[in-house]
DNA sequence: AATGAATGAGAGTTCATTCAT
DNA sequence: GATGAATGAACTCTCATTCAT
């Protein structure tokens, strides 16, 4: 995997798969899968489905801390008590949101980038693909800029190539950590200026701008550089999740 | 004027002054300013002193959203009603927390690299400066961090002293704005970084190196990155407002 | 309709009918109206119509303006949060209770009085069934007195009788208006000294009274006074309703 | 007196004279009259007077209940602490307002109508120079129609007259409290149309209609009543007060 | 007398959570 | 599983009152 989340988990398409709010569900117990245990699940899925969907918009309009649990069962279109049959509260489902809104872009982003052999090249590759997606989808580069980055923003893939650029001494770095800093608050704070701008002739090409000054805060060779923005950015085969 | 923030007003110091609290308060303009209102002033100069003091340890342990009215209160050893008389919400106290916590460091900041003609050394220095607070204290790093870098954030010189870098050459970068989000972003990962980190000698140093990296990604010559690095760090002369 | 309050609207006997407070709950459109649905309302009208009764009973014994919503949780013997599923403030209860109390009274005294062909007689009567309430229900009168006369007060019945009676040579009155001000003023008056007057015998006949002076007053011609003074008061059909 | 309000006080034209508020202070000290005692006294008057002024105001717009302590010392431009020396309470403030308004038209009235010695004639003549001031002073009108009506409002000398009209035979009227709760309930209810109907031209007039209804509701003879509404009305020697 | 900062009881309101149906 | 009425702790905010100066 190239960016790859700390807290992996994968989005509730099979309703066979443990999701973050049904991980307590027993699996031994269920020896005797019969009809009605099937359908129950498929509802379980529905309705987890719906409720991190609308739980989406909710975020991405509302912010992190402001909405209520009241929020969320409007915009899904369910009962209060239903909520709490799937998640315990407004952080749990926070947590569930972000995983399942980033899991596949990271997934997607990686599965592209990972026959490239230069790090620096891949690396630069890789953070132009996020801030692509950031430039043309803003609610989700809203909600990723304001709720996902807030605490865990541990991307593994992007310290792994910072780190193997540097002692390929493709990057020019006194320290791996500094240059991840360097390199995520620089997205970060790009995202923020993305998300102010409404104009989108404003935003087209912010994102490569950013990837750049950060390829030279790493002290990459211009040449390489150039190259790496050059690169055609691949179509990914799935449009990933988005927010609306 | 080099660290600037837009708002800019003056800690209540000196009762004459307005602070944002008391700026309904008639001054000069007061035919009789007698002995009565002078003790007054004195009295509501202190106690907002007080409030804001205690606001400031308040948000440094609970963060940005946590605290309510009854922290503030307790902290500050006043009644409910009292905290009404000087602010009408929590919010309103973490302006007046975080304007009164920064802006003597900004001041200070600015006093220090004016005479410094060099965008692309004033730039390196004022940082250094930011960052070096941010390394010892980390009370304030902390409180800053997640709390001053919201919104806001838009401190005017480093903005100004990039475009004329810029403009000199000595900056290679396509955008100021590029630039800005960079240095800005890279800081705050940084001062999340400091935060994390409660070993004292793995904090030391480790401003500098995020200064460097800035002033690699705004493309500077490396001597004279080097130049801007080398140079000792003046004490600022009155120390700056501290969270504890 | 004879005493035709402007907002009429049904007390919440039957669970399918709509209450103020339960406006916006889907009725017959509703697709699935299934058991759940059903035990729903009947718990929401059973419990607005607690509240209600219990808010009769503390307007009635503390007045208009007085009652904190501790006062109406406590005689109801619900949850504070219960009384903010209902009604968003106190004044909106009592603009429920208002309606709920008056109404099904405006209703039985139109009801008595449609047949009388003569605009002063059924005038008179009308005034005479309010009055008898008045009299023999001490809580009602004072409840309405001091808090349904508030504002409103526009009954529509009363003032086109009087417009009749003036059409048809019964009154003697060179204003509508003022023949209206005169009546109504007069029986909340007297509503004022009855609610004084705690000595059952006093009060006795009082109504009767107020009612004669107010043909009186509108110039009506003293047989006939004494003929709708005479004509025996029906019971009306269903106890209407009461504040103990 | 004819008009005489139960609580009878002087208003505060004369430092000298015990207001209300200033009942407790013992007069037996007051042997050494020297020059600070009468500033003294001179300021109290002063500020009292502010206080009440300010008070008229105040409840008009706002209503018997709705102030708070601060609208009273914002209008009257005073120290919080300062209400307390001359009022322990809005409702203490209310009834000194009260008074010190309607007082010296109640004075007033009686002075122009004492000399009237028919009962019928004098009650006539003293409603209509009451609802003279209500037609053409709006405020008052307000405040007493909502404020001074409230509890209180027993005049002594309608209530004579009406006994003294039945007793001579000029008045028809079974019980001389029905006769007063029909003139006084009738004037309030005309005030209250007064308060509501803001053009001029169609408040002209209407307090003499309202005048000649209660005349002929208390059973007097038409001829009368007539004489008595084409008396010209006394203009009264001394403007009365007035709210604004 | 006048001032106005400080007080704190008490009122209003929200909202996560439970639970009988 | 789904429902939504009921709950009450926790929070916000107001305002009459005191008191040192």
């Amino acid at each position: 995997m190239y960016y790859n989340s700390g807290q992996v988990s994968c989005p509730p398409k099979d309703p066979r798969m443990k999701s973050p709010a049904t991980a307590h569900i027993p699996e031994e117990e269920e020896v005797a899968v019969n009809h009605r245990t099937i359908v129950g699940r498929k509802r379980r899925a529905n309705t987890e489905a719906k409720i991190i969907e609308a739980a989406l918009q909710v975020f991405a309009e509302k912010g992190r801390d402001a909405p209520v649990i009241d929020d969320f069962i409007k915009a899904a279109g369910i009962a209060r008590g239903t909520f709490y049959n799937y998640f315990k509260s407004t952080s749990e489902l926070l947590t569930a949101t972000s995983t399942w809104l980033t899991d596949d872009l990271v997934e997607s982003i990686e599965r592209e980038i990972q026959g490239i052999p230069d790090p620096v090249i891949r690396h630069g590759m890789g953070n132009r693909l996020w801030m692509k997606k950031a430039e043309s989808d803003p609610a989700w580069c809203g909600f990723v800029a304001s709720i996902w980055f807030q605490g865990g923003f541990a991307l593994k893939a992007p310290l792994r190539d910072i780190r193997l650029g540097i002692k390929s001494g493709g990057f020019a770095c006194s320290d791996a950590n500094v240059g991840y800093d360097m390199a995520m608050g620089t997205m970060r704070q790009g995202m923020i200026r993305l998300i102010a701008q409404s104009s989108p002739q404003k935003r087209k090409g912010y994102g490569d701008k950013i990837v750049e000054i950060i390829l030279q805060g790493l002290g990459a060779d211009p040449n390489k550089i150039n190259q790496a923005m050059k690169l055609p950015l691949p179509d990914m085969r799935r449009p990933t999740r988005t927010v609306g």
